[in-house]
DNA sequence: GTCTAAAATTGACCATGGTCATTTTAATAG
DNA sequence: CTATTAAAATGACCATGGTCAATTTTAGAC
């Protein structure tokens, strides 16, 4: 009864992604163009939209992967002890949604899952990034505020570094970089 | 030296904007489409892009012009008292930037200036923000920790009031209203 | 008035994302 | 093996934003 899937479905699928990985390794992700991407993968345009809802979908399927990588890698290091640490910690997720500007647009665009029963990669690492934080901000080894629940703190370190990334990509205050505007945002919220 | 527009472009430009707040007044600002905007106006579209860079460019007109005149009107009214008032006060803005998903995306796009001398007017209605919020807590009937300086809590309120509105659009949490979501924020982050 | 150069306007054309009626392929029954 | 049917794939076509060489209009000089 679930099994309406094709193995050719999965195959196809499979090529589209390869190939769209290819094109985003080759010249980033704001220069992928859907026609590149179907003729690579030897297939028609209905086809990938057969697939995807739209290019979009795409972007959050490859996007969000690569955050979630780059999530559970964070997950796997050391607990932070200090704001800085923390900051370090997510370093690697800060240069990613940094390399481009179209990555932070599609990453804003997709914060929020659209649909509950659609929840997709992109949303997922908002929420994985949300429970790294309340995890970090519940361990003895980072002091941190007590007069509010941890879950409003650990919000509040999301608001704070999409607002330190979003500075980044303004003229007029793009030149502080987004590590050293973090730390006096962590060190005031966690107090 | 500092006259080379022509009346006639100030005309024309006029005539695109007024097309287009008509299109917006009834159909919204997703539904505007440049050809309808330049066939109310009786201009060719080519003109319509020698007036405005593309088509997110007469939206950062018409939203951040919005956005700065309900600013006004909101630093005409009283100085807020309590984090609640800030978000009373706060009201006719949020509504706004709700009213559509697409008018949020804008806002988030045209954010930080794109360049030192282009700064549009979303970006402008963001700086003037920031300076309400500042003028807000450095008044001494607005009660505010006195830890750090007053202009990082000012861009601290900027902070939660993206969250909670990006929140808003999300299905996982647009249950709770960005009213209610904004007092604990700016109560915890005030102390 | 007329000439000239710069500014403004035009609209055919292009780039690219997205649709859908039709065709092809795979799974299943007999 | 063949017929039947549902899923998958196709590609011509459409929608819409954006470009640019050619044309028209304006401002200033004489």
């Amino acid at each position: 009864m679930n099994k309406p899937v094709q193995a050719r479905t999965l195959k196809t699928r499979a090529k589209l992604l390869d190939a769209a990985s290819a094109v985003v390794a080759e010249a980033g992700y704001a220069a992928l163009r859907v026609e590149e991407v179907v003729s690579r993968a030897g297939v028609a345009k209905g086809t990938f939209f057969a697939h995807f809802r739209d290019k979009d979908a795409l972007m959050d399927q490859l996007i969000g992967a690569r955050a979630l990588d780059i999530l559970a890698t964070i997950s796997a290091g050391p607990q932070p002890r200090t704001a800085r640490d923390m900051v370090h910690a997510l370093r690697p997720l800060i240069d990613f949604v940094t390399s481009e500007r179209y990555v932070f647009d599609i990453v804003l665009r997709y914060s929020g899952a659209a649909g509950i029963s659609d929840i997709g990669p992109i949303a997922q690492s908002f929420e994985r990034q949300y429970l790294l934080s309340l995890q970090w901000v519940s361990h003895p080894d980072l002091p941190v505020r007590d007069d509010i629940p941890l879950e409003l703190v650990a919000e509040g370190i999301g608001a704070f570094l999409i607002q330190a990334i979003s500075l980044k990509f303004c003229a007029l205050h793009g030149s502080v970089s987004v590590e050293d505007r973090l730390v006096p945002y962590f060190e005031a919220w966690l107090r």
